[in-house]
This record gives structure tokens, C-alpha cells and sequence, in this order.
DNA sequence: TTGAAAGCGCTAACAG
DNA sequence: CTGTTAGCGCTTTCAA
């Protein structure tokens, strides 16, 4: 296989070569004839342009990034999809990288992605990596910070305001009569979880007539949920919460899930509420309510954001809040 | 902003781009007091090298790509990592991306990639796509296609014997003693769909004893199986099917959650099995029986053979075939 | 061990 | 409208 360039397409279609680049880019008219010819050879040779070639000249590339901690989390791939419309739109393509939530891959992606020459980045990151996104700022690689609020002003960040979830997620437990209150969550050593557990905190002292328990749990999976779920079953009934605010969907599906094998009635006996109303949620044995947040504007907003910086504006609000809002289902209709 | 490149750090260093650039790569020895200087001129300009530039002079990338349908699906989440390990070990990276099962997506990705030069691809699609591999390696861009055997014997392919997965799932509700076997899945467009319900028919027919049905839905997500689990409850017992298989275990958890809601028991009265184990199958109300692909070793399988085209040898096996195997639990233990 | 210099494929400025 | 040409940043001979 000889390297086709678009030196080979011009000699074929004998035609220079910044005509064939100018038919190539539209970047000035170009005869119909030549235009035909120069098809013609593209198609004959199977030309493909080189984008090194293209990007060294032009400075830069036409691509931004998206590095999440986990691809297959139905959260992040439904921002994905928001996010890859919108660039689209705007003529650029999104890589995708997956950091598993470990910071050596996490920065090793960043590395590439920044040697690559991408336009900017969204980065969703557990941990603290605002120093990082700062550098790469300052080196001219614009990023947006997604899911926590930047503590630095000049960091542009898209949230979701957890504090005020964990507040409506277990407002709506005392507005159903819930009086016995458990929030199931853990580490708090966790941003998202310590939020949801202050807004939960705030309702509950507000209401002034419930109590709030907390059960720790290690991991956010459907495992923890079980053994939770066993947990209370195996409380006497008068000791049972009759509500419970499940820090995320996961948890929550494994809690209905055995408490109902062991016949606790849910919403009757105990109320139940997940958070980020994943697929999955409405899908469960007694669909569940949950805490939804802007999973398609997010997406969109984090795009808005990335191009207001590459464009050079300084985003007025640099610091997008997004308010969830509750989806009220079967399994604290009272 | 002033733009860094190596001519910049061999000025401060006060050595030639060359020196630089064998100190980058290790390409030749470089002097302990060059190496500190040209490593102090680094860290104070912030350099960062430009792949464009390496990349156009080296003439080809380091990268992979591996593109799916729904990266979200944990079937290809699981197995990117496996390929990311795989090829990180190798020294490339990978980039992903998502086509939703777009064909023209797909094909912009497809497109996106070759510009950039990646040295491979793998290419899970649901589509015919043969063809368009073969223009790719044609011009110079080895591929793997993931999830269909390959019809043309040059066009290297991984995949799952779906024929022998449909027969070991319905063997073995045979073998627990069911007779009316019922599979539910559609449409037998879908080449997967196909295959499994033909392994189905083998098992039915070699056991010449037992009758399948088949249910057919048109598309293979959770509210397909609990629309075919209510039709099922609503028959009459003696007409409701003892076994059930289900082209996946979406399907079957969407069945077995109404079945069980509306009070038949599982296994006892209808057994079910899934197919994909996909984390949510054993975690399911009644744990789910199904059959497992081999994940991990895929994602590395597809990276090897991949790495074998690009070095140019021509893999024995162009085709490699990956036996799937049954998992065993709660939804068909009697 | 180091430096000088020739491009890799492409775009854009400029001249026609 | 079209052709000519100068680099973009980097690696890699080739000499020294």
C-alpha cells in the first residue's frame, strides 16, 4: 500500500495541490471540472486525509474529550450522548476515555489527551484534580470540571446541587408521613454522599417531628443494598425505619429487592427513595422514586461551557448548579 | 500563551532539538549534565510534545481504537477493559468510541480514526460491515470485528458461538426436567437472536421429548420482558411454558420480576434463563441462571489478534471462536 | 555523544 | 479560480 496524499491526488487528477486541499476544505471555489477530477482520483486512489498533516498546520485539532471514571455507568453515558450531539454540531468529535477512577490512568489519559492537541476537555473525576486542570489551562487546553463545584472561580465547573437532592429525596418521605427516617450511604469521605446525607439532615430537622438514622454502608452497588435490605428485615418491626433515602439507585433496587423475599411491604410498611433514577429504576419489581438529574441538558451545558472558554469568553457564571428534581413512584406511593 | 515546542527547550537547555528530542525518546545516550538541563528546561517552559509533529514524522500513531454500540452496555464496558489493559502492556492507548448502532455514526467514526491514523481498530457493530473493514485494511488500517464471525477468511474476527450458547441454556432446562420450553427473543434479523434460538432448536430437537415455543419481542430490554411475563401470567397454568429461555438477561429480569409479581414461582412453577451474565442477572429478585460469555479474555484475545495483524503476520486462527458457558442460579435450581 | 538539516502531509498566503 | 511555496513540530540520518 503506497501512501496516497493529496500531493498523489493532485498529480491523477492533474491539478495542484492547494487546489485539491481548497476543494478538500472549501476554503475557495474550485471549477466543476477540476472538482470532478479531483473526486474522481480521491475515490480511484482511496484517498484519506492525514489529520497529523492538517493538525501540525492548522495548530490545532478538531476534537475535545470526555474522561469519566466509568463508562458503563448509565449517568455518564447519557451525558456522553448529550455531549457528542452538541459538538457535533459545532464540527467537533468527542474521545471518549475511560480513567476507572484510578488517578495514574486518570492523568495518563489527560497527558494524551493534552499531547494529542485537543481543543479542551471534560473531565469527571472523584478525586482532586483541580491543580492538574489548572496547569493544563495554563499550558492553553481549556477544561470543564463536571459533577463537583470548583473551588477556584476561574475553574469552570457543571454540577448537580446534591445538598438540595438529598433535601427533596427526603422531604418527600415526611410529606408521605414517614417519621422514622434512615439514610443508607457511605464513605463520607465521598462529596456526593456527604451532600445528599446534609440535604437529608436539613429536611429532617426542618420538619422538626422525625428522627434521621444513618446506615453506612462501604460500597454503592446492589450488594450493599442487599445486605442492608436483610438488615432491617431482621429488625423487629417496631425498630424498622419507614423511610429510607438510599444514596443511589443501586443500592436502593437491592434493598427492595430483599426486603420484599422477606416481606416487608414497600411503600406500605417502609418507604423507600434511590437517587440518580438510572434505567433501571423505573424498571425494578416496585418501581422506584428516585432523584433525577439533568441528564440531557448536563451533557449540552458541559459542550456550552467547554467552547465559551475555547472561544475565549470568560463564562459569566463559571460555575454551572443544576437543581435534580424528584420522580415520585410506586415505591413511596402512600 | 507562547507556544512550547522542543526548539524552545533545546534553547534554554542550550543543546540542539536533536539532543532533545534522543533524550524524549531514548534513542541515544545524552550526557547526565545535558539530561538535567534539557529535564530543568522542560519543567520551567511547562513543555509538552506534539503528537502532530511526532506523529506525521513517525508516520503512524500509537493508538488503537475500539468502537461499540453502547458503551454503556456492560457486555463491551468489561470488555474495553481488558482491551485497555491489554494494549496499555503493548504501549498504545486506546481510544473508544460509541455508535449507538448508527451506521452513519459508525461510519464517521470509522472515518474520524483512519484520518488520525490509529494503528487498528476493533469494531463491534450489529450491522454488515465487512465490506467497509475491508476497505480500511485495504488502505492500510488493520481491523478486528467483534461479536460476528467473519464470513471472508481474511477478515479477522472474534466472536461468541451464540448456536452453542442457545443449546446449553435450553439443554439444561431439559435437563432440570422441563418440556414446554419457551424462547423469547426477536427478531431473528439479528443475527445473535438467531443463532441462540437455533441452538434452542437443536436442544429440543436431540431431547425429542419436550416442544418449544417462541415468543417473539421486538426489541431486548427490561419492558419487553415484562410485557411477555404478563402475557405469560394471564394464560392459563396449563398453558404456560415450565422453561423459559431468554435472549438475554434484560428480558429475563423484566419476566421474572411481573411473573413473580403476579404470584407464579420461579423456578418452581417456570423456570428461566437469561443470557450475557451481566452483573444485574445475579443480583436479580430470584437470582438469574445464564450464560456467560467469556469477557475478560475477549477484550484480550481481540487486542492480540489485533497486534498480530499489525505486525503483519497472518493470524492462524483469523477467526477465533469463544465457547460461552452456563452459569447456574436460584431461577432455575428445582 | 552531539549538532545540522531534511523532510513527513497539509494549509494558507500570495501571485497570477 | 488556480499554482507555488513556506513552514507547522518532530525524528532521524549523517557528520563531526
Amino acid at each position: 500500500m503506497a501512501k496516497v496524499g493529496i500531493r498523489e491526488v493532485a498529480r491523477v487528477a492533474d491539478v495542484s495541490v492547494g487546489t485539491v486541499s481548497h476543494y478538500l476544505n472549501g476554503t475557495s471555489p474550485v471549477s466543476d471540472d477540476k472538482s470532478r477530477r479531483i473526486q474522481a482520483a480521491i475515490d480511484q486512489l482511496g484517498f484519506v486525509r492525514n489529520n497529523a498533516g492538517r493538525q501540525l498546520r492548522l495548530g490545532h485539532s478538531s476534537t475535545i474529550a470526555y474522561v469519566v471514571p466509568d463508562v458503563s455507568n448509565p449517568f455518564f453515558a447519557t451525558i456522553a450522548e448529550g455531549i457528542e450531539q452538541r459538538a457535533a454540531g459545532r464540527g467537533l468529535s468527542v474521545f471518549l476515555a475511560n480513567s476507572k477512577g484510578d488517578q495514574p490512568r486518570e492523568d495518563a489519559y489527560l497527558d494524551l489527551f493534552e499531547e494529542h492537541g485537543v481543543r479542551g476537555m471534560i473531565v469527571a473525576s472523584p478525586g482532586q484534580i483541580e491543580n492538574r486542570l489548572a496547569s493544563l489551562s495554563a499550558r492553553g487546553t481549556p477544561t470543564v470540571l463536571m459533577g463537583q463545584l470548583a473551588s477556584s472561580p476561574s475553574q469552570p465547573s457543571i454540577s448537580i446541587d446534591d445538598v438540595l437532592g438529598g433535601y427533596i429525596a427526603t422531604k418527600h418521605l415526611l410529606d408521605i408521613g414517614c417519621r422514622r427516617i434512615a439514610f443508607v450511604g457511605g464513605p463520607l469521605s465521598v462529596r456526593q454522599v456527604r451532600d445528599r446525607l446534609e440535604g437529608a439532615n436539613r429536611a429532617v430537622r426542618e420538619s422538626g417531628a422525625a428522627t434521621l438514622e444513618v446506615i453506612d454502608v462501604e460500597t454503592r452497588v446492589i450488594s450493599a443494598g442487599h445486605a442492608v435490605g436483610d438488615a432491617i428485615a431482621a429488625r423487629d418491626p417496631a425498630m424498622r425505619p419507614d423511610g429510607v433515602f438510599a444514596v443511589n439507585d443501586l443500592v436502593a433496587i437491592g434493598m427492595v429487592q430483599t426486603l420484599i423475599a422477606h416481606g416487608v411491604r414497600v411503600p406500605e410498611e417502609l418507604a423507600l427513595t434511590g437517587y440518580d433514577d438510572i434505567e433501571y429504576a423505573g424498571s425494578a419489581i416496585v418501581p422506584l422514586t428516585s432523584v433525577r438529574p439533568p441528564h440531557e441538558e448536563f451533557g449540552v451545558a458541559a459542550v456550552d461551557l467547554l467552547l465559551a472558554v475555547i472561544d475565549g469568553e470568560a463564562p459569566d457564571p463559571a460555575h454551572l448548579v443544576f437543581a435534580p428534581e424528584l420522580v415520585a413512584r410506586a415505591s413511596t406511593a402512600r
